[in-house]
RNA sequence: GCCCGCGUAGCUCAGUCGGUAGAGCACGGCACUCGUAAUGCCGGGGUCGGGGGUUCGAAUCCCCCUGCGGGCUCCA
């Protein structure tokens, strides 16, 4: 007998073999539950449990519950895709984030259109409730089942499994090398959708061959999928790419080239905002603005190891006077530069240098995308150097303006101290005080953060910033990164108190990261509406015809002296048209005239969103708008 | 870079089996002078991404190039 304990703290005895699904029969919903977890270990239903523990159940709504379904649907689709497709070789087919993929390889190419008729298969299998049955077999058994049916992708996974015996699942004539669990059976699956195809990479290594992988998503019901489906929709609406052409903020020429961003009015005045709000922040905090050549004898990059490390990514060499020069991939070098034109003196640090600097990386075509992957771009950098016992101080400085910046642009966000890689330059008495450093900056900061154990660059440890979307996306955002390797390749010390040259502690860091994808994001981020502060164009004024055009004039010209950005629409138009134009031009406030506002000299306040705000004076009207840009009140 | 797909008017897209192009919006003109999300009529606009090939004939079929999209690897 075994002792089975439920979280409702009760215990009872069963035989020794029981199946997990009859064991917790007398739980409540255990009807619903699609596995259990024994002592924190995700179980089929049907699983026979042997030993004593406590065990729960997973249900459909929880986050595992949901993967459960999605990998069971990946399976579905890997025996239908069998069914369809001669010779089909199976990969790799998980659940992910929002649903699931299977990865295959086959002489014919599965497109689009090829998606309903997998589907169609699935329904058929589904139909048929097929049990998801497991098997246990010992390696041997499992490399020759496997080489007989001529899967060697299965073969090389099987190949690096230590554990016996080998578990596998099938359902139908599918059979699958997989550690489960799954749902009892097929009808589980309720409410499926494929989306697309895509190539990928065996292992996501481009030397190996590419496979064609489907992507799907399922869920216990439609109105789940279908809410899905719409979230999709919403998020294709946002689509920077889509509304930075809308709105007109910004193209991209093939004339030009691929990845390289031309700002137009709007979306360079919005960009121009940024930028002056960063300078005043940095200002504020004692950073020093600065700017370095866009180009460079290939030189300065051989020092840096740049060249050695990123030579792929950057452009090639133009021979200038007989020397080979480099578009700037990065702005460090330019920065050490400054900071070594002179004599340093522990004196003159912390010394802070921003700069927003304009850098050309030439990122592989296919990665290209609107302006969040891009060849060109400018970075919101700096480098602070500094003596090792200011680093934390400084960090904790950081810290503190990415804090500051991030709530200006209404992000939440989440923070990682990214520690030692196994592959790293330095001693590990360097990795131990700098990771040290930023852990005493963090804790003084009082942040929260979790730990990303060997996640940080090859040269030191890091803090990123994650930031959370209006969308619930996560997009990368600030980082803190310490740097003991160029210090060391350019020489750069100063002069401590002891009269001794010492080795300074470069620390790299950004807060919006690039402002092409900075604002790419933002873009998605507001859906297109910027708050007030941000917003290209924040009053339309609309005179209702003719003949209140002169006074529409007037009061375009008293925003104007206010200092508000207005644009007046003096069409003969119907005033509806006018504002649902200026409306879907997201344009935060409308004034509205007629004949009663220009006899009563006010002015009728429209709000995007919130509609018809009653008549005022222009004077009330600037005030209250003056006061939400001074606050950047998010839109 | 690699795999798949796509590129038709400024934008979004239609274009059947190959017979030299069409809609809506936008733009220009005219009329209406209008009170909180689309007034009506008229008009201009395309060497169908570029090059080559097959064909009596190519937006349509084939090849190359280019750009874009969905992914893969990496990442500001």
């Amino acid at each position: 007998m075994i002792r089975i304990g439920f979280p409702d703290g009760t215990e009872r005895e069963f035989p020794e073999g029981i199946e997990a699904g009859q064991a917790a029969a007398t739980l409540q919903q255990a009807q619903e539950a699609v596995a259990v977890k024994m002592d924190g270990r995700l179980l089929d239903l049907s699983a026979p449990l042997t030993q004593s523990g406590k065990l729960e159940l997973v249900m459909p709504d929880c986050p595992e519950g949901l993967d459960i379904l999605r990998h069971s649907a990946a399976h579905i689709m890997a025996e239908a895709v069998g069914h369809i497709f001669e010779g089909v070789k199976f990969a790799i087919g998980p659940a992910i984030e929002d649903g699931f993929y299977y990865d295959f390889d086959l002489e014919e190419k599965i497109t689009e259109e090829d998606l309903g008729r997998i589907e169609k298969e699935m329904r058929r299998i589904i139909a048929k409730g097929e049990p998801f049955q497991r098997l246990s077999l010992p390696k041997a058994e499992a490399m020759r089942r496997m080489k007989d049916a001529g899967q060697v992708y299965k073969l090389e996974l099987l190949g690096e499994i230590d554990q016996e015996p080998i578990s596998f699942y099938g359902q139908g004539d599918f059979l699958d090398l997989c550690l489960g669990p799954h749902l009892p059976d097929a009808s589980r699956i309720k409410a499926f959708k494929l989306l697309s195809v895509a190539g990928s990479y065996w292992r996501g290594d481009s030397r190996n061959k590419m496979l064609q992988r489907v992507y799907g998503t399922a869920f216990y019901s439609e109105e789940e999928l279908k809410k899905h489906l719409k979230l999709l929709e919403q998020a294709k609406a946002r689509d920077h790419r889509r509304l930075g052409k809308e709105l007109g903020l910004f193209s991209v020429h093939e004339e030009v080239g691929p990845g390289l961003i031309h700002w137009h009015p709007k979306g360079g005045l919005i960009r121009h905002l940024i930028e002056k709000f960063w300078y005043e922040e940095h200002l504020k905090r004692g950073y020093q603005i600065v700017y370095t050549p866009h180009i460079a004898n290939e030189r300065i990059f051989e020092i840096s190891g740049h060249l050695d490390k990123y030579a792929d990514l950057m452009y090639s060499p133009m021979d200038i006077d007989g020397q080979p020069y480099r578009l700037k991939p990065m702005n460090c070098p330019g920065h050490i530069m400054i900071y070594q034109s002179r004599k340093r003196s522990y004196r003159d640090l912390p010394l802070r240098l921003c700069e927003l600097g304009t850098v050309y990386r030439y990122e592989p075509s296919g990665t290209l995308h609107g302006m969040l992957r891009v060849r060109g771009f400018t970075q919101d950098d700096a480098h602070i150097f500094c003596t090792q016992e200011q680093l934390a101080s400084e960090v904790a400085g950081v810290l503190e303006l990415a804090d500051f910046m991030m709530k200006a642009f209404g992000y939440t966000y989440r923070t990682y101290l990214a520690t030692m890689p196994e592959d790293h330059l330095g001693t590990e008495e360097e990795w131990q005080w700098s990771t040290e450093a930023l852990r005493k900056a963090l804790e003084e900061r009082r942040t929260q953060y979790e730990v990303d154990e060997g996640g940080g660059v090859f040269y030191a440890p890091k803090i990123d910033i994650k930031l959370l979307d209006s969308m619930g996306r996560l997009w990368q955002g600030p980082t803190i990164q310490v740097d003991l390797n160029l210090p060391t390749r350019f020489n750069a010390t100063y002069v401590g108190a002891d009269g001794a040259e010492h080795l300074t502690v470069i620390v790299h860091r950004t807060v919006l990261g690039a402002m092409e994808r900075f604002i790419g994001g933002l873009i998605e981020h507001y859906a297109g509406a910027f708050p007030l502060w941000l917003a290209p164009v924040q009053v339309k004024v609309l005179p209702i015809a003719d003949r209140h055009n002169d006074y529409a004039l007037e009061i375009k010209k008293g925003l104007q002296e206010k200092g508000l950005r207005s644009e007046a629409d003096l069409r003969s138009e119907r005033i509806s048209l006018k504002i649902r134009e200026a409306t879907l031009e997201k344009i935060p406030y409308m004034l509205i005239l007629g004949d009663k506002e220009a006899e009563k000299g006010t002015v009728a306040l429209r709000h995007r969103t919130e509609g018809d705000l009653g008549q005022h004076c222009l004077d009330d009207v600037a005030a209250r708008l003056l006061a939400e840009i001074e606050e950047r009140i998010p839109a």
